[in-house]
RNA sequence: CGGGGUGUAGCGUAGCCUGGUAUCGCGCCACAUUUGGGAUGUGGAGGUCGUAGGUUCAAAUCCUGCCACCCCGACCA
């Protein structure tokens, strides 16, 4: 395959949209904005899900699985859910196709065919579970249920990027039910504390956790609590989501417990989800010209052997230590692929794992041998050293925890480089225009005033950290008095 | 939905203006020499030129319709 340069700092877009393919990550389908996961990306989402998953059960959840169906009568019953997610939903009408009678050959909808009602192929699944729910509660001793589901959901986006927004993509989405809004809201924020630590010490991108302003928030919630990340192009991606929906879902669904007094009360509810977007996030918090830079806590293989020969002597040797050398490290629980192809030169290899970013990179030659050494590369610095093979696996378990924690401080870094403080409206637009990244910024609290920055300059309040401190001053936009700073970014 | 673009071998492309049966690179197959940063040589295989129609002795090329996808905007996770 010819590799199609482009450079991140040329055309940031084009890049991305090369890394994904060139890396093998995934491609385009047949189907207007849908993409096909290949199985190198679809390994790191894997390892996503296991670690998300891993978490969820932590803290009590259970996985189970709703239908891809919602009938439309459900879909609509929380009107403000129903409302948001209306312009961008997949409807099912039909049930049947049958041979066109025109066109030998050919398939047409059946017009016999005709559901009675539509049914909504879910962009959230609220409406059916909570319509579930419903029959499933009726003491406070069926409360919390704390129940996740790994699912596909559609949404019908004019425009789409792969992993970023595509019509189909795959999430969880945690849905829980609880006696008391104390409870829900405590079970909203733990799970944003899950997302934060998943995005921190997994996929090592920073993240600001913080609350939605009214119209950013989630429809149907009462409350949208967020991580947002900051891209390497300025732009902030929002990582995930964790909502307290109060009881409007309960309301709208006639769900309702009895409690030790023996009164009906509605449940109160919350709902999280991480989708393939945080594939994106991973490309844009790290990669680089060379290719792809991951992890290692994702990385699916995070060491290779690249063994170097001429001879067929020499060949058997080398091959017999590398294999050494991949026991060695596998019983550390490290995940090592030795590449023996023959077909391809070492120096192919060697930026073929560049561009899908595999951590280190162990060559061994006959000189190593000779040596008792290897030669070991890191991807994130490109750093190469030539180190003695004693107590290899305690150096690249070393290695490897040192290059997660490096890949975390750099997109730290950058990112914190990427907060600016900005007092009036002419430093704002110069500020977004010129240095991009976060702004911090006083504003009135109003939903108009949003409005208007966001047609004027296409930056939103991404959200208002959770940890922010009071502080009197004037909104950089009306004037009016503001008591605290918000963050301010163009957003993906 | 507006604007722009593309559709030619597995991938990336040239050819289209000015019509004559398709160019180049990568990859693939075989053999040999190679292998410490994207190897080299020789030989080979691979094409309904998105689709339907029209003009013409002749269409990848001109005309008309259709389809699909991509990019930029508005919308959105």
């Amino acid at each position: 395959m010819e590799i199609k340069k482009v450079k991140r700092s040329e055309d940031y877009s084009a890049w991305y949209n090369n890394l994904v393919k060139n890396a093998d990550l995934a491609e385009h389908s047949a189907v207007k904005g849908c993409m096909v996961i290949k199985p190198y990306g679809y390994a790191i989402w894997e390892k996503m899900q296991a670690e998300l998953d891993r978490r969820f059960k932590e803290t009590g959840h259970q996985n189970a699985y709703f239908p891809l169906f919602v009938p439309k009568s459900l879909f609509e019953a929380e009107e403000k859910n129903a409302e948001g997610f209306a312009k961008e939903c997949a409807v099912v009408t039909h049930y049947r196709l049958k041979t066109d009678p025109a066109n030998p050959g050919k398939l047409m909808v059946d017009p016999e065919a005709k559901l009675e009602e539509e049914l909504v192929v879910r962009p959230t699944s609220e409406a059916i579970i909570w319509n579930t729910y419903r029959d499933w509660i009726q003491s406070y001793r069926d409360l919390p249920i704390l129940i996740n589901q790994w699912a596909n959901v559609v949404r019908w986006e004019m425009r789409t990027r792969l992993f970023l927004r595509t019509a189909e993509f795959l999430w969880q989405e945690g849905h829980t039910a609880h006696a008391t809004k104390e409870e829900a809201l405590a079970e909203t924020k733990q799970m944003l504390e899950v997302y934060a630590d998943f995005a921190e010490n997994v996929l090592a991108v920073p993240v600001i956790k913080g609350v939605k302003t009214e119209n950013e928030r989630f429809a149907g919630a009462d409350e949208t609590y967020c991580i947002e990340g900051l891209m390497q192009d300025g732009k902030a991606l929002q990582m995930g989501t964790s909502h307290f929906l109060g009881q409007n879902f309960a309301k709208a669904f006639e769900v309702k417990y009895v409690t030790k007094e023996n009164k009906q009360e509605y449940v109160w509810a919350t709902s999280w989800g991480v989708s393939t977007r945080l594939m994106g996030a991973l490309i844009m918090s790290h990669s680089d010209d060379e290719g792809l830079v991951l992890p290692p806590n994702l990385a699916p293989i995070q060491i290779v052997i690249v063994p170097i020969y001429r001879k067929d002597e020499e060949k058997v040797l080398v091959i017999e230590k590398a294999r050494a050398i991949q026991q060695l490290l596998r019983a550390k629980n490290i995940s090592v692929k030795l590449d023996d192809r023959d077909n391809m030169t070492p120096g192919f290899k060697f930026a073929e794992y560049e561009l899908k970013g595999v951590p280190v990179r162990i060559a061994i030659g006959p000189r190593d041998l000779q040596n008792g050494t290897v030669e070991v590369a890191r991807r994130d610095t490109k750093e190469k050293q030539v180190m003695s093979m004693i107590d290899l696996e305690h150096k690249m378990e070393h290695l490897l925890t040192q290059i997660q924690s490096n890949l975390y401080q750099r997109a730290l870094d950058f990112r914190d480089e990427h907060i600016t403080a900005v007092n009036s409206w002419e430093e704002f637009k110069n500020v977004l225009e010129n240095k991009t990244g976060f702004i911090s910024a006083h504003w009135d609290g109003t939903g108009e005033t949003e409005q208007k920055i966001k047609e004027e300059t296409k930056a939103t309040i991404r959200c208002i950290p959770l940890n922010n401190m009071e502080e009197k001053g004037t909104c950089v936009y009306s004037g009016k008095p503001s008591s605290q700073r918000v963050l301010f970014a163009k957003a993906y």
